[in-house]
DNA sequence: GTGGTCTAGACCACT
DNA sequence: GTGGTCTAGACCACG
């Protein structure tokens, strides 16, 4: 279910962070389901417990899990709504870079078209 | 000229390259044009002399300038080719947070609204 | 007449705990009465057994119960005085946190009319 | 300057971040102010860096710093709008608190008095 | 079994 | 020098 690229820049634990956003985004994690122990993803994901423990406090920060020590850590029942809210502060910076692309002469035709292409790309839920 | 913030979580080094990238843009800096020396542009940002020496390496990286030991640095003669290859880079970072934000239920106008806002904004290049 | 929050920070046996005491308070237990078993309440609350177990050490410790081993577990007859301490004890804490409320700018009226409204709350014992 | 309590059941993070925020309410640290290292705090309090690390990162959760990697640590100029809210959250807490008191038959005047002692003892910050 | 805290020590990027 | 991330392994409270 989960996956790291070890490689990548961005750090492990915000790697698995996004993931579980995106698997709850996906409808693989609904509102509250139990996530994997920090063990058994940490056995799984081969890295250490203390990686994990800090992607699940960052998702705790997010808004998306309510973890509850001695028991679990739990999809919020909420958790839409702190979604909701981090894709506005992801428009906003999508509209920072639309600024810099429009800065460097790009035709709002090219922005617009990728979009396009991408809301009209059906339901895949490709992330 | 430059100008950095030094509470930015964005590294100075990059804040100078990209500053000095979006000089070109508006048109301050023109192609063969010399960038300031590190020493003078170190004293004038208070910051040490090995950041400011980072950025420019990074620029040459970006093959916005050309670096001449002994003699300066200076902005490429084909500038305008490598800016539109870092928009293009953008384009698609910019696509992959359309895909987040899509994923994340927000209708395709909020988007494209927000967008026309920024290219309609007239001649301004507030970069 | 019990009720677990599953979701909340503060552990199940506190929760038991806290709860038997205001039943106390509130007049539903009275002292001499027996609480209900480790394995009935633990059934009924769908918790572990030694959570339950660990609850009632905990009103033992209190001085709000007494355990009498294979006949049950029993309020206090004297279990008034031990609450009056503990109310003094939550006095104790209430000044701490008004003192760091103090440090912090808040004006004495802020407190005075919001412990006000507390004390003009009629006759309810929401707790 | 700092010193923790090694008994306490507070965690040493929590303390670190407490303390922090006692000495911004006190005046000795400053907006702009840049707090001791990781590095050397860690060794004043004779913990590891990583637990200092852990305080500083709550810190900036809570809004009190701004912490620059490879700069350093900053209380923020809007650290005073941070330190209201908390205290509106702890405002929130001594409510709590207040209505256990009630409800275990103090009256109204013991709370009273012993908040006007705290706020007409003079100009003591003592924290 | 669960998560939470802490120590010890390493490596990295940035200034 | 600064903070940020990660590993390895320990101990604790809670269920």
């Amino acid at each position: 279910m989960y996956q790291i690229d070890a490689m990548s820049r961005t750090p492990v634990y915000e790697q698995i962070a996004d993931m579980t956003e995106k698997l709850v985004l996906s409808g693989v994690l609904k509102p509250n389901d139990m996530l994997p122990s920090v063990r058994s993803l940490s056995a799984e994901l081969k890295t250490n417990p203390n990686t994990v423990q800090k992607a699940f406090t960052e998702l705790d920060f997010r808004g998306i899990v309510r973890t509850v020590p001695g028991r679990g850590c739990f999809i919020r029942p909420d958790v839409f709504d702190a979604l909701k809210k981090r894709a506005a502060a992801k428009l906003a910076e999508l509209c920072r870079l639309c600024r810099e692309i429009r800065a460097a002469g790009v035709p709002l035709e090219d922005i617009t078209t990728e979009i396009n292409k991408i809301y009209n790309g059906g339901e895949e839920n490709g992330l």
